[in-house]
DNA sequence: AACGCTGCTGGGCAGGTGCACAGCAGCGGC
DNA sequence: GCCGCTGCTGTGCACCTGCCCAGCAGCGTT
């Protein structure tokens, strides 16, 4: 499955320098759009001749899928984190509320459209992240009232569905009725999950 | 109000030239993504000489504008026509639940995200939009019983995001809980709105 | 017959792009 | 002292981009 070798030579994958290449990419996609991030630019953008673009990844879509891993690694395993102390509805909803990376989604989501390679990764990470939110979700409803509520898949749906409306409605200035769908929200969450601010903190068996 | 005058030699608005211009790079935005909008591109797509791109629109983000209006007048006259004939809570579900036209909303997020003339447009329309979903499902919603009910701005934030999400993923191959969230919200529409198949259409006053 | 308007086009310019290639300086191993 | 490796760079190529300009052919007015 190694690559197959090019003649070309490559750069050592965990070279500071490297590291500094994807950040810069990060920037200039989130700033610019993907239209943006050309390796003159990223070169510039990260104090360095722009040939090491090329020196360190094979095609500027190499570029585009180091980019991507590493948000989303990062997203996953902060995600896991927030599970590990805790993972509670709030918790839950608080994490994919942030408005960070709805940007960074919006880009991706373009470039998935029409540059295979990284469509595909792009599933493959939603598919990982739907995964541990499912599991998480699930957990964290554990034990409350089942009785009319959607099952907890659907609520994934509605819920990473209305976060992105929200965070891209935001980056438009577009707010009307904003904080109405998040205190809807933080009202269900507040009478399926009683707040533990009072009392003990750990949960009833 | 008028566009400041150009030394430039502009072709007529209602040309249908023009019109086959901005047919192809529509095309073009949704099968090739927003960076595959060039006028060499567009002129190829639509077997015309590139030049005329530049003949018809001063500026490449005008061919955009154009494409973005076209295709957003177009969905709100669909919408209020829609509405005009009924405006079920059922037939606002199916409007939204199409996926045409999610890529198209995420080739011009991405834009609106760096090309301010361009998010100007697109926030506009955002509220037009929201206005006449908001002002057909209230009506829509009249008359049913609002007990333990989101407010209808909620409601349609979190249709919103659900479509949007399920269109998206459908274009990523990532299906999984789709059936789920589409069967509760169609569940929850059949509880709301007794289906009209039997007998009388009319509305119960 | 002269004129102006309109749709259209050939040619061109300055700039940007991905990517290749040959080579250089510094380094550790022999 | 030589060798091979590594990080890096100067130069360059073929191609694409937005946009401009001068001009042409056909047309309806006058």
């Amino acid at each position: 499955m190694a690559t197959l070798p090019s003649s070309r030579r490559l750069g050592a994958p965990d070279s500071k320098t490297r590291a500094r290449l994807v950040a810069a990419a990060e920037r200039l996609l989130l700033e610019e759009g993907y239209a943006a991030v050309t390796s003159r630019r990223v070169g510039a953008a990260a104090g360095l001749k722009p040939q090491l673009v090329h020196y360190y990844f094979r095609t500027m879509d190499d570029l585009f899928l180091e980019v991507f891993r590493r948000r989303a690694e990062e997203n996953l395993a902060r995600f896991e984190r927030t599970v590990a102390k805790g993972g509670s509805l709030r918790d839950l909803w608080q994490f994919s509320a942030e408005l960070r990376g709805a940007r960074f989604n919006i880009e991706f989501a373009a470039l998935a459209n029409h540059r295979k390679t990284i469509r595909a990764e792009v599933a493959h990470y939603a598919e990982r992240f739907r995964a541990a939110q499912l599991e998480a979700l699930r957990d964290a409803l554990d034990g409350t009232d089942p009785h009319g509520r959607p099952p907890p898949v659907a609520v994934l749906l509605m819920v990473t569905g209305l976060s992105q409306v929200l965070a891209i409605e935001e980056e438009l200035g577009v707010t009307a009725g904003h904080s109405e769908a998040v205190a809807f929200v933080e009202e269900l969450i507040a009478r399926l999950e009683p707040t533990a601010s009072r009392g003990d903190p750990g949960p009833p068996v």
